[in-house]
DNA sequence: CACCTCCTATTGATCGTTAAAGTAAACGAT
DNA sequence: ATCGTTTACTTTAACGATCAATAGGAGGTG
């Protein structure tokens, strides 16, 4: 009942039907002021009855230019996104906002250099904004797109375009000046990076090597450990995994460090494991520190510095869908939460 | 350098530009085969010389009716869906599934009765199909899409339609023919659900005031233990929250129950924090159970129901992007999964 | 009654692309 | 020389909607 399956509904046929315009049925849709609301509700109400379900995405979004959804683009399998609760909490509040302003949100992979195929995927994409996470924000990418008249935002810093970002030196600086305190001075630094086959590579101590971000709180960690020796480590791209093969390798070399550092909560956690698997009890016999407060670090007593993540995403939307929004670089605030997986250097 | 960013760049700038017709402009893009390796690299590089990104997906998806897009149903607003670990996984199963096939997700609310503007939303969208999940998949929303030709694919059985699902009613005996044996007889569902002001509401014992897949999850319970006392009670629908909610409520009772059984794992940390909360340890002094298992349920030692959850989204994906996929209607297995929060009925 | 304004609905053009059908030349087989 | 086939590209005609400009009628004013 209601509905020609054979053929598309569309406005025409609507209009022919009750004798109107189509501009007149499209304004019952977009403009309802535009027209007596005596007409638009009987023109709503034969459109429920042959099955007439309102304008097409496509055609709107050919004609007004406006998709109304917005773009996140991630730097690696989306899959691998839902496996972060970092980029989750992100998500969580990037999509509040966006649902705020009556729009959806759409999940792209950012496609690795020489990936034609996804790299079309990204260019087809029908979207008004796109906010990038985990993607180097000056990606080749989103040159395209901004080029292309969408707004990009990045939740990293960089020298052109809107952002929302913290201060990852100072992240650094706060992690290191707690473990000087606490007299640590044999680090290892996990980071997440491409490894060769043996699953664990050392890169240069600097952080060079590393993603940008990751390089800062390098930075910042070395500034207050001025005379620590630093060892810089990366186990492949799943955190977990990553931070457990990494700290395995750390503390099975006869001159194990006292600390260890991931560069993330989710490597961490990771770290814990390992840690735990050889009988050492974090805060005690190993101190171990993580970055961004994932709820999880909470749970599990993990020393960090807290960023505001959800904040980020509602922040990084709010950018994104509103191009009026005065502040368009944001640095959002961070803080050092102690807990039990830090403690003073054990003497060896 | 490159890009007149002044007006846009269409196929219609190159063709002119290179003294071919459109057509073969698009299939430079579309249909590499159907022109000369030589022209279409010189398409493709003036292309990146004047600044052209490759076909607008708005004139793509009209004038093909593809989009490339799966759209994600959830039944709540879309951070909620962050917010709960057995939707991530699935999200994470399903789109590593969709990107497989080369397109994106997009992540829609379900609209709730009357609110027209999220209907529209929904009715908006460009989208080849949609899966939905927490969703009854026979929403009003999806019939609506259902007769615009995009395929609906749920995460829960429904009378139409394909879906990929578990039997609640099985995963229901099996956790009520193990409370049986431990000798519970007093027993506490906690499900989501709307609460009056004081925070937790009483439901009537025979899961009818609940959605489907809890109902069924209690049928089966009570099939197993069929001289067991039941309530039923519900205390919003933030998971953590509402559990330790509705368990506090449960607990301070006079008559306390011997098990609470939890609809869902994720509700069931919360039951565990009100049951620490007391000193109460879970696996003697109370039993605890969810459903799903999450990857915290491990952690926490949550005695609970395991359904695959991440092959459910990777299916649902399947069948979504893969019309030709010959199963349509898929029954995943499940098992009992016994750890520390269940133990025998303490004698009171 | 003529004049002006407000409101509603209409007309015609256009958004950027692709499907389908058509043309022209080149090639091999008969 | 004729025919069918292939290759390489062109022409034509939508796809479904919205925008900008405009016409017609109701109502108020002088």
């Amino acid at each position: 009942m209601g509905g020609d399956t054979g053929s598309a509904v569309t406005m025409k046929t609507l209009a022919e039907r009750l004798g109107v315009s189509v501009t007149t049925i499209s304004n019952a849709y977009s403009k309802p002021d535009r027209l007596s609301a005596d007409l638009r509700e009987q023109i709503l109400a034969e459109a429920k009855a042959i099955g007439y379900c309102g304008p097409s995405a496509a055609g709107r979004a050919l004609r007004s230019g406006r998709t109304d959804v917005c773009g996140f683009l991630f730097g690696g399998q989306i899959a691998e996104a839902f496996a972060d609760p970092y980029t989750v909490a992100f998500l969580a509040g990037l999509s509040e906002t966006v649902e705020r302003f009556g729009a959806s949100v759409l999940l792209l992979r950012a496609p690795a250099d020489g990936e034609e195929s996804e790299a079309q995927l990204l260019q087809r994409a029908a979207i008004d904004a796109i906010v990038t996470c985990s993607a180097s924000s000056d990606h080749p990418g989103t040159e395209v797109l901004a080029a292309r008249g969408v707004r990009v935002v990045g939740a990293q810093d960089s020298e052109s375009g809107d952002w929302v970002t913290i201060n990852d030196t100072k992240a650094g600086r706060l992690v290191g000046k707690h473990l000087a305190r606490l007299g640590h001075r044999r680090i290892v630094v996990v980071v997440p990076g491409d490894t060769p086959d043996d699953g664990v590579a050392e890169l240069p101590a600097d952080g060079s090597a590393c993603s940008r971000f990751a390089a800062e709180r390098i930075r910042g960690l070395r500034e207050k450990l001025p005379d620590a020796s630093f060892t810089v480590v990366s186990a492949g791209w799943r955190p977990k995994q990553a931070g457990r093969l990494a700290a395995a390798h750390a503390l099975d070399q006869q001159d194990r460090p006292t600390a260890i550092v991931a560069i993330s909560d989710a490597l961490a956690l990771g770290v814990l494991d390992a840690a735990r698997e050889r009988g050492l009890v974090p805060g005690r016999d190993i101190s171990i520190v993580g970055f961004d407060d994932i709820p999880d670090a909470g749970f599990v007593g993990l020393t960090t510095v807290r960023q505001p993540i959800t904040d980020k995403g509602r922040l990084a939307g709010r950018l994104a869908m509103d191009p009026d929004y005065p502040q368009r670089r944001i640095t959002l605030p961070i803080e050092l939460v102690v807990r039990s997986s830090t403690g003073p250097a054990p003497r060896m």
